[in-house]
DNA sequence: ACGCATTTGTTCGTATGTATT
DNA sequence: TAATACATACGAACAAATGCG
């Protein structure tokens, strides 16, 4: 391991003015160098990363300072501890749950186990909105998906995806439809952006003629419409999310702490 | 290292059936024993605990275990820590966002500012599900509160909650009409009941007559429907609350870890 | 099957820094 | 200024889980 002086080193800034925090604890700086390693590639979602050990001597210091940077990096799941075996990259490659971000439950408790129908997939210049969204200009490149959830026969959900264009250049119909598992695995995978944290703003909404017919349900019937904005490392947006989801045998299940 | 004279001492529980823990780290002990405490009532809302020191001293554990306990408290929202005055149980009576649990959100951003308007507030037997819901047998007595939430003269929320008959036991109209502020910190000051968690479970509906013409929207407009099942000290189910949003302006707002 | 090395998990102790009163 | 309380940092030891020889 190289050499690595001190990470920053507290030393007190001299703030006049507003009281800027211009200082922050040992273990916050050595989170913040851990988050650059996993934006810059150096450990890949999967990957185990450096021990604490280890880790400790790189940064030069104590184990603990380290492990109290990791254990906040691992409650906001970025990363993964294992005992015994080390602390590893979150990835939605290998994970218990499909789908980590879908909040969509069967009202009886029953397992999901939802169908995937491709309709779209697309290049196309980004709307204004969308655009704002994912910090391009309007007009910049987007791929757009539009696909569906079924449960059986009966559509469940109808997603609209806009994803960033230059970061997911070769995504194509082709690409998709051969592939089995969740699309964040997908992104992870083949183009390397793995999505770290998401917000999303839901609303009951009238099914309009179109989204009727695609999901099979009464022209004006009630939707839950969520849109969804995903982030990778760094909190850079790069996918914007439009799902109208059924919810006469579903419901959207929250925790508020 | 010391002797450890041990609060509750591991000892293998003789668990015969289901392969239970039987064992949990010192730490886990302290939180639940402070949790009970809390449960209690040894400390109520708003009050200090004791300080690490006094606590580390009174469970004949180290500091840094005592410390852990409470990290994790802290962390699920039931003490909040100060540096430099102490670690208090959470309150809902001086909270900095007026409605803790409300997720709903303007679309423009600006701040809430929802007036309450009391429909009704009336004693009654427990319908099956809500009994089912808070733990109590079909026909035990509940309070059920009817009420709005206003942004200026438009009608935004539409909530029916139930709650625990016994533990709400002299709950009535006037007394509820007389208070300013959240309805969860009347609770907590009056009955001496703070919710520490609640879930929600989510859906699109079509309203009714009677709810339409209370939110004043169209028979048929779609509406959020939001069931929140409200927990106090060790998880136990006392409110049940149905929410109608009208989310033309407004939208539920949620972060995904 | 057993033991050993590795890695994280738990617990203790101590010292020092920062915020509050 | 001093006392108190939480926050940070270091070091050390042992426990528990894992994987390998």
């Amino acid at each position: 391991m190289a050499a690595q002086p001190s990470p920053v080193l507290p030393e007190r800034a001299p703030e006049p003015g507003v009281a800027a925090p211009a200082f922050s604890p040992l273990y916050q700086q050595i989170k913040e160098l851990l988050t650059r390693s996993l934006q810059g590639g150096e450990w890949k979602p999967g990957e185990a990363i450096p021990s604490e050990i280890e880790l400790a001597a790189r940064f030069r210091v104590s184990q603990g300072t380290v492990r109290k940077a990791v254990d906040e990096l691992a409650t906001e799941n970025l990363l993964v501890r294992r005992q015994g075996k080390g602390t590893f990259v979150a990835t939605h490659a290998e994970e218990q749950t499909q789908y980590r971000f879908l909040r969509l439950q069967p009202d009886d408790g029953a397992a999901s186990g939802l169908q995937r129908r491709l309709l779209e997939c697309r290049r196309l210049r980004a709307p204004a909105d969308v655009a704002r969204a994912l910090g391009l200009k309007s007009g910049d490149p987007v791929v757009w998906v539009r696909r569906m959830l079924l449960s059986g026969a009966t559509p469940v959900v109808l997603d609209d995806i806009y994803l960033h264009g230059v970061l997911f250049k070769g995504l194509s119909a082709e690409r998709m439809s051969g592939y089995k598992g969740p699309m964040y695995r997908l992104f992870e995978v083949e183009f390397g952006v793995h999505m770290v944290r998401a917000e999303e703003k839901i609303r009951a909404v009238a099914a309009d003629a179109a989204q009727a017919a695609l999901l099979q349900v009464a022209p004006g019937a009630p939707l839950l419409s969520v849109d969804r904005l995903s982030r990778t490392y760094g909190d850079k947006a790069v996918e914007l999310r439009r799902g109208l989801y059924r919810t006469e045998h579903h419901h959207y299940r929250n925790e508020l702490l």
